[in-house]
RNA sequence: GCCGGAGUGGCGGAACGGCAGACGCAGCGGACUCAAAAUCCGCCGGGGCAACCCAUGGGAGUUCGAAUCUCCCCUUCGGCACCA
């Protein structure tokens, strides 16, 4: 529907003032709510999410950054006549706000809530088409009520579970520590002890069951290659096979490999000191050493355990327990050894020196055998004893019995079905992807809906029982302890099973767990019978174009498409992948090239800028920066070339009289100023298209000044001069929407300009005759010749051959060849 | 160590097999002005009087032609970091 102008604005207004017209657009689309997005709306549906901010009360320059490119991107989708959803909310839970209120005093849900009104209007200050009615906020029950209610659900098919997994603790506090508190390696950040792992019972989700379906479908999604790679990296798929060693006690010690062909040369194992068997194997002689050694790799820092530089002194020692290798039958030692990780595979490895890294390094360290069992082609004999590095190539079988010449790794499925058919083993795939430990010893979180009785045990609040809330009335001491632990009134429950007393869960649920599915919710923010309102799911997702910081290329992505195939196996919605297209926007960082830190006060705040440039030539700025891919640090130095481009367009379409239209009369000089228009108009959209924003900036500039060399000319009267400055006013409205409009309603046109439609590209009227093209002798660029567009090769080198200096080059020389491409060169080479 | 990205004028960057430096900033010269701001016009990689030559981190290669493709090296920024 398009309002009458009932502005106050007149049209004598003769210079572009930012301060005077941003405050009275931004009123004005308030009032008439052009940016609320009608569900009804027939038009062809384009979600454009980007990933909504912590309320931390400040939004940046950084933050504009990221969210004006988006802007820019939905507004056009709308000009160009889809119906756009493209809401904001807010990730309201997590530490900072738990900070605030054990320094400041002040309560987390107050800090939170006084904060949000705040960003709200900064982020109107940048004057983007949010539909703010939609907005969703993580921390109100109406939102976390459902966390509760996917937990559930989760639970109920065993894709939530409690075990006991190891956290930071610290023993002077007497608390858990979220990692980020855990400063230096293993000092808590509050008191400075020193922190230790410890095992303590936490719930998990058991995402490694879609580790396959992760991986797979990553090559079906429109993302940037490195966070697929990323996301590759991190499920980190490894086949291999299992294979399984008796021990002399005679347990069975199983082991992932990756390399079953280099069996023949494991000459012992090695276990994680963490693994159940080395209490059982460990005998009397070595158990006060393995004791202490299990010891100290629990205190060492998961920096000292993994770092690099300690890689190379390996640290273990020996359980004085035996294995049997399954295919040689030679007895080998079983150490223990932190470089063996407990989570990984079955937490055990065969150790095969003489075609490992690692292996190779402790059997040296510990003066343990070494067999070469591969030996390469084409290269000297492989010695045991002086190889300077393992051999993890290619080549062929040895020492290896029946085995011995063949080559790999082209036979290795030989070898692996060898192994199984004597029951030794079997082919197995290993992920690097842990389960989700979602448990977090917090108060500003979602409550996990787990009551425990003494005689039921642990059991799920009901569905009709949620919220679980979460108490206001906290107290915040400066241990850091969750003050759900000691809250009487929240941890007294009823056992719904058989209505005793019983005790609540008091941890809660890892921030991550919101953003995991919070842009379903903004299709239907009120929908009261489920997290998710089915049919504007159906209408809405799966989102189009998702956009945010590269930060999250892991963890948040990963846990979203997580959610959205539990929720689809739920049958909430009908799809697996959340996000078509990702976009990810690089960062602004301080002028010193640092990250912006509030600490440093290096953060660089729009206001100011807004008040002395205006929100326009900010948003201009920001994206004419660089590719916006890439970021970069933050000057001001070149704003004010974008504040003379906004007075210059504004000066052209003060100077256009609306009242004189002619027809073009065939002038050349409209017919060259359409071609402009049109080819503008193919930049332009191109380049928002995809996200090069600084060239399509710098394509409404170069057209803006070739307008403003014709303003005074007969040209400026014709039909197709209007068409050229209402295209630049439809072309500026994405990207400086305020000026735009003012323009728009200087033209005499309807408001809004955000409603109008898209200029649209005619191929026809940027049609040439003739064109100018680079004539090169020997490849080198000597002159340049006018030809018509479709000029054959014999006309276009006929031309060049006598066009200026070309001549004198030909003289006394043959023709060896010529090489015409077609409206970009001639080469001539000559000899 | 492994995996990615990036190295182009004084600066941000453009071009991504075909006229290197679009566009902007800064700078220089000029117009307007009592003056300043704003605005407008011109110049603006290096060398050379010029014709021309050199130039996209360095070195090789492919090609009629390379900033662009291939290989090696250097620098830098991210990610992972003993994952068997």
């Amino acid at each position: 529907m398009v309002a009458q102008d009932n502005s106050t604005t007149t049209v004598s207004q003769r210079t572009w003032d930012a301060a005077a017209i941003e405050p009275k657009w931004r009123e004005r689309w308030k009032d008439t709510a052009i940016y609320a997005t009608d569900d009804a709306d027939p038009n062809p549906k384009w979600f454009s999410l980007t990933m909504y901010p912590y309320p931390s009360g400040i939004l940046h320059v950084g933050h504009w950054y990221a969210y004006i490119a988006p802007d820019i991107f939905a507004r056009m989708k709308r000009m160009q006549g889809n119906n756009v959803l493209y809401p904001m909310g807010f990730d309201a839970f997590g530490l900072p706000a738990e900070n605030a209120a054990i320094r400041n005093g002040i309560h987390p849900a107050t800090w939170t809530y006084d904060n949000i009104p705040e960003m709200r209007e900064q982020f109107d200050l940048m004057g983007p088409m949010i539909d703010w009615s939609r907005e969703v906020v993580t921390s109100d029950p109406s939102y976390y009520r459902w966390n509760q209610w996917i937990f559930l659900k989760m639970l109920e098919r065993g894709l939530a579970y409690r075990s006991s997994g190891a956290v930071w603790w610290c023993p002077n506090d007497q608390t858990v520590l979220a990692n980020e508190q855990v400063i230096d390696g293993n000092v808590c950040e509050r008191c400075g002890a020193e922190v230790y792992k410890r095992d303590l019972e936490q719930w998990f989700f058991r995402i490694t069951e879609y580790a396959e379906e992760l991986l797979s479908e990553l090559d079906s999604v429109d993302w940037p290659e490195p966070v697929k790679v990323m996301q590759r990296n991190w499920i980190g798929r490894s086949e291999g096979a299992r294979l399984t060693f008796r021990i002399e006690t005679g347990d069975d010690l199983e082991v992932f490999t990756t390399r079953p062909d280099t069996v023949f040369g494991a000459t012992f194992m090695v276990v994680a000191p963490e693994h159940p068997l080395v209490d059982i194997i460990t005998n009397d002689a070595q158990r006060n050493v393995v004791e202490s050694y299990r010891d100290a790799a629990r205190r060492k820092s998961e920096i000292e355990r993994q770092s690099t530089d300690e890689a190379l002194q390996k640290t273990g020692v020996f359980t004085g327990a035996y294995a049997i290798n399954p295919v040689t039958d030679e007895k080998i030692q079983i150490w223990i050894a932190d470089y063996v990780l407990m989570g990984y595979g079955t937490g055990a490895v065969m150790a095969v020196p003489a075609h490992d890294e690692r292996d190779l390094a402790f059997a040296r360290a510990f003066d343990l055998p070494i067999k070469v069992v591969i030996q390469p082609d084409d290269a000297p004999t492989l010695n045991a004893d002086t190889m300077a590095e393992s051999y993890v190539g290619p080549g062929r079988m040895l020492n290896s019995g029946r085995f011995d010449g063949t080559p790999m790794p082209e036979r290795l499925p030989e070898v692996i079905a060898w192994l199984e058919q004597e029951g030794r083993g079997a082919p197995e795939v290993t992920w690097r992807l842990r389960d989700w430990l979602i448990s977090r010893q917090r108060y500003w979180g979602t409550p996990i809906p787990i009551v425990y009785c003494d005689d039921c045990g642990m059991v799920p609040v009901p569905e009709a029982d949620l919220p679980v809330m979460l108490p206001l009335d906290a107290e915040f001491t400066p241990t850091g302890q969750s003050p759900l632990v000691s809250h009487e009134a929240f941890l007294k429950a009823t056992c719904p099973a058989c209505g005793g007393e019983a005790r609540r869960e008091t941890d809660t649920m890892d921030t991550f767990v919101d953003s995991s599915w919070y842009w379903f919710r903004f299709t239907n923010p009120n929908y009261e019978a489920g997290p998710i309102d089915p049919e504007r799911v159906k209408q809405w997702t799966p989102v189009d174009l998702y956009t945010g910081g590269i930060e999250h290329a892991i963890l948040h992505l990963l846990y979203a498409r997580f959610f959205t195939k539990v929720l689809r196996d739920l049958g909430l919605v009908d799809h697996g992948e959340p996000f078509r297209k990702l976009r990810n926007q690089g960062m602004i960082l301080a002028a010193e090239g640092t990250k912006m830190s509030k600490s440093r006060g290096t953060q660089i705040s729009p206001n100011p800028l807004v008040e002395r440039y205006g929100a326009d030539a900010l948003r201009l700025h920001l994206m004419f920066l660089g590719p916006w891919e890439q970021g970069g640090p933050w000057n001001d130095r070149g704003i004010t070339g974008m504040e003379r481009f906004i007075r210059r367009a504004f000066q052209i379409v003060a100077d256009t009289d609306t009242g004189s239209r002619v027809a073009d009369g065939g002038s050349e000089a409209a017919a060259e100023l359409r071609r402009l228009t049109h080819k503008t108009i193919a930049r332009v959209s191109k380049d928002i298209e995809q996200f090069h924003f600084n060239t399509m900036i710098a394509a409404l500039i170069e057209f803006s000044n070739e307008l403003t060399k014709l303003k005074g000319t007969d040209v400026a009267k014709t039909e197709a001069w209007h068409e050229a400055v209402e295209s630049l006013v439809l072309m500026m409205a994405p990207g400086t929407p305020y000026v735009a409009e003012e323009m728009w309603q200087m033209l005499g046109k309807p408001y809004s300009v955000h409603q109008q439609r898209w200029p649209v590209y005619d191929e026809a009227l940027t049609a040439v005759d003739q064109i100018e093209i680079p004539v090169q002798i020997n490849g080198k660029l000597r002159e340049r010749v006018t030809i018509a567009v479709d000029a054959t090769e014999d006309d276009a080198v006929a031309a060049a051959q006598v066009v200026g200096k070309i001549p004198e080059y030909l003289e006394g020389k043959i023709i060896r060849r010529t090489i015409y491409v077609p409206g970009r060169l001639i080469n001539i080479l000559v000899g």
